[in-house]
DNA sequence: GGCCGGCGATATGTATACAATGATCGCGCA
DNA sequence: TGCGCGATCATTGTATACATATCGCCGGCC
């Protein structure tokens, strides 16, 4: 296949080969595929052929493969054995995993964060809500659906823990896949008006509330779900025609 | 270079090419090298050359640099562009994190552990910390350090939660690091007895005693380390000459 | 005598070629 | 006409070849 993506950049760049080209290029390219998963542009099953994204961003297969192994590692993306890459499409239970993962975590670490957060992270995070509420209510459900992931994760980080937040940033990916799957169309997760509670506790230092109320958000998430197993790959015809 | 071994490998499969036999190789040398560290039998620091491993695992090095890659997104390797792979050398701060975060995660899944854990499990519980037992006193320190880790993540994985089992069970491979560091000769980071009364306070059925029995064995092994940030990459000269 | 710069060796990054496998579609047969 | 079977095709898995950057060494220069 030819290669005009890839001479026009490198082109660009002025020297061809430079050092950092290739790593941030690629970091580029999976923070591209990873935001289309999250903002539900690319959904749940959909299929990602290694020529097809090769093509797409003007690299061979090899820097495809590598990114695409690294958003399986993050659970994103499903590779099965000869079959290729496709979104992944959690189950019932992985989702159930995920939201009893992120209630112990993400409400652990409320107290460190009330203890921690400073004015430039209580300014930062009060525009990520704005602009949230401010994209639901012009119905850009992709932006909305990734900033109330960033926010979350942008939450845990100010904990200073870096391996708690990553853990935190991954599950809320993940979140917003489960979200794809099992929500109810126009009844988005997050509640507009919850992160802005949310920082008034954080604001008053109150990290016991904060705390409570982290809970009672992300089980109103979860409590917002339609989680119906439906038929999986090999459905139980034997249950299904006992009767 | 010749591919002796990887003949060797197929045709000891009897028929080539099948499916499952190159992922599951994959596997094996994933965890072959995971081993190796955790074990320290290779340690912090250790460069990792790809020509090196693609020879002593009969594959090229391309299946090399996939298993590599992930390691590195386990945080056991670090990849520094262009010059290869090492065995990571945590930070003080990357061991204050981890153990923050065992703190958190694995103390709070005591309780489901303890409501779920089975005959089944207690056996094979006590097994492993016999085993451990055993192996610190025959002063096979290697042995006793993967035996500790994987009981941890055993506990973990009785919870019934695989994503934050597999997230203990990164972190306790993480600690084998931090171990390998900060550790003091001679002083394992489990006491032999831990492990033996942990799992008592869980066949009673108490998770809260189990709760906070982990908490202090996690806590005795952190205050076991020496933690003292050995100078760092890149001194800072201003700093040491400023006076 | 010490430091800077060039040069060769080594190892990694990338692309491509080849091989093998699973899926799809068409054909023949019952 | 429906089903089983075989060939072709599309797609991934693997190895290798080539380009490129970095490291260590040595010689010249200040």
């Amino acid at each position: 296949m030819n290669q005009r993506q890839t001479v026009a950049e490198r082109g660009g760049a002025g020297r061809p080969g430079k050092n950092g080209d290739g790593a941030e290029r690629h970091e580029e390219i999976h923070r591209s595929i990873s935001d289309a998963i999250i903002e539900h542009r690319l959904r749940p099953g959909a299929r990602l052929r290694e020529d097809a994204l090769a093509e797409v961003f003007g690299i061979s297969r090899t820097g495809i493969r590598k990114i695409l192994q690294r958003l399986a590692l993050e659970q994103l993306v499903t590779l099965t054995p000869r079959r290729g890459a496709s979104v992944t499409r959690p189950t019932a239970d992985e989702a159930k995993d995920v939201f009893d993962a992120r209630q112990m975590v993400e409400c652990g670490l409320m107290p460190e964060v009330a203890r921690r957060i400073t004015e430039e992270d209580l300014r930062e995070l009060r525009d990520m809500a704005r602009r949230e509420r401010q994209a639901l209510k012009s119905g850009e459900q992709s932006t909305a659906i990734r900033l109330s992931a960033d926010f979350h994760a942008r939450l845990a980080r100010i904990s200073g823990n870096a391996t708690l937040a990553d853990f935190v940033e991954r599950l809320c990916s993940r979140s917003s896949l489960i979200l794809a799957v099992y929500g109810n169309p126009g009844h988005l997760g997050c509640e507009s008006h919850d992160h802005d509670d949310l920082i008034g506790h954080l604001e008053a230092g109150n990290g016991e509330r904060a705390q409570a109320f982290m809970g009672r958000h992300l089980k109103a998430i979860e409590a917002s779900l339609s989680i119906v197993e439906e038929a999986a790959e090999a459905p139980d015809l034997h249950r299904i025609f006992s009767d």
